[in-house]
RNA sequence: UCCUCGGUAGCUCAAUGGUGGAGCAUCCGGCUGUUAACCGGAGGGUUGCAGGUUCGAGUCCUGCCCGGGGAGCCA
């Protein structure tokens, strides 16, 4: 075959020519003198169709209509113009080639369980609604990158095996390391971007990390991705305008670029469009207030579950700040409020339409002396945070950072109901495999 | 970990304690514009596993295994 090998998402570009299409048997239609054939090459699906007459006999055709769905073929074709056809181009099939026929494919284009679609992800990625996820997931991750790039940010990869938990209290995943003992995966890189920060000023990171808990509801998996700044001398409120600007640039990427995956997925752009800064801030004594207004038995030291979260953000048509939480339910290493000690100065950021928090950041402690002692409250090991200890001794500067959860905000961008959806492969309390 | 619902053909589901079926998929045949095409025919079963009750268990009981939904915890 000897016509240019194209994209089906240029076959606006290419109207009249003759070309070649590589890729995948999606359906098929046939009536005896003439056969449809939905291919999918990975840009999108087109309909390509075969008549007897010029290019094909009677018996060529049928076994065109025979090759089973999924199999790899090559097809050339002039492309046209068609309101019949979905998507409003078809090519007019004159050579076509199988590469490697398929055994039969167990899915069909009609519901499926979840447990079925999970056992078969290796092949649910094929189709339509998993393709516009991981599309839209491809340019939040770009985004992410562009912003901070453009806004001086250095990218530092950070280690997934540590020798100690990041945060104290929650789960990790352990394994045996050589003659040293245990070492565990990584449940965040924010320690390492610290480091960083004292070297470069602004960094992030962007790297898998994993959590060994138990959680078992549509917002959690055990392993997922996590893009982390960190920036010296941002003061808490330089850092949630980071966030706010980083978040409203990003979904409005989204908006410019996956208009065709959005509609794949009947996501209701109207909440997605009203999303510029500033998002609204608001402080945990407040949050309390709303959710006793709303009939919540909420007091004040209470951690906000996923309907509390879902409850404040309807308050709110863009996402919400919500800081100045209890240091008794926040993270060793957050600055406590010189205001009110009881109080850190910290932020999550609510996601609209229930989608609950997707990012978690804070002004971290700069002093030597109150950094030790946080430590020894929570009774983690010195020796292990000795080199972070350090970093309090050589030039400290007050600085601050967040945690953006990829896959929960690559769900709610899409409007999908659970973030298993939003990663390729996803790791499950009750699930490994594929 | 707790609460809750479920497991029958490749898939989605039926079947009052009394001969396990249908639609889709697959295979065979038909059809010149299909849109989840349509029409006719065929094949396809250790009812999750192990016990128990019963003349008789997919159905009732006990235990286990595997999943779904939710909670807590978190991003």
């Amino acid at each position: 075959m000897k016509a240019p090998w194209v994209s089906i998402e240029s076959f606006p570009l290419h109207l009249g020519e003759e070309v070649v299409v590589k890729g995948w048997l999606a359906n098929k239609r046939s009536s005896g003198k003439v056969a449809f054939l939905i291919v999918r090459d990975g840009t999108g699906f087109a309909q390509a169709t075969g008549a007897v007459g010029e290019f094909f006999t009677r018996s060529e055709l049928k076994e065109m209509a025979k090759v089973p769905l999924q199999s790899s073929i090559i097809l050339q074709g002039v492309v046209r113009k068609d309101d019949r056809a979905p998507g409003g181009y078809e090519l007019a099939l004159s050579h076509f080639q199988v590469v490697a026929e398929a055994e039969d494919y167990p899915i069909q284009n009609k519901e499926h369980s979840v447990e079925f679609l999970l056992e078969n992800r290796h092949l649910w990625l094929r189709s339509q609604k998993p393709h516009a996820v991981l599309r839209i997931r491809n340019q939040v991750i770009m985004g992410l990158h562009q912003f901070l790039q453009e806004n001086g940010f250095t990218l530092i990869d950070p280690p997934i095996l540590t020798p100690a938990a990041c945060e104290g209290t929650t789960t990790l995943f352990e394994l045996d390391y050589f003659d040293l003992g245990k070492a565990y995966l990584s449940q965040s890189g924010q320690l390492y971007m610290e480091a960083a920060a004292s070297a470069f000023g602004k960094v992030y990171c962007l790297a898998p990390t994993f959590r060994a808990e138990k959680s078992k509801t549509r917002r959690h998996l055990t392993e997922f991705w996590m893009l982390e700044p960190e920036a010296a001398f941002f003061d808490w409120q330089d850092n949630m305008e980071l966030q706010e600007q980083l978040v409203s640039f990003v979904v409005g990427r989204i908006l410019d670029s996956c208009q065709e995956e959005l509609a794949t997925l009947e996501r209701d752009l109207t909440p997605l469009t009203k999303i510029k800064t500033p998002f609204p801030r608001i402080s945990y004594e407040q949050a309390i207030e709303i959710l006793k207004a709303k009939g919540f038995s909420a007091e004040w030291g209470d951690d906000f579950g996923g309907d509390e979260e879902t409850a404040i953000s309807e308050e709110f048509d863009r996402p919400v700040f919500i800081h100045h939480y209890p240091a008794q339910i926040k993270a060793f290493y957050m600055q406590p409020d010189p205001d009110d000690t009881r109080l850190v100065l910290n932020d999550d950021l609510i996601a609209p339409e229930g989608y609950g928090e997707i990012i978690g950041g804070s002004q971290r402690i700069h002093d030597y002396q109150l950094l030790k002692n946080k430590l020894e409250e929570n009774n983690l090991p010195l020796e292990a945070f000795q080199w972070y200890l350090d970093l309090r001794k050589f030039g400290t500067c007050p600085h601050s950072g967040f945690g953006l959860g990829i896959e929960r905000m690559v769900a709610w961008i899409s409007g999908i109901h659970h973030i298993r959806e939003a990663i390729p492969f996803p790791r499950q309390i009750y699930r490994i495999y594929p």
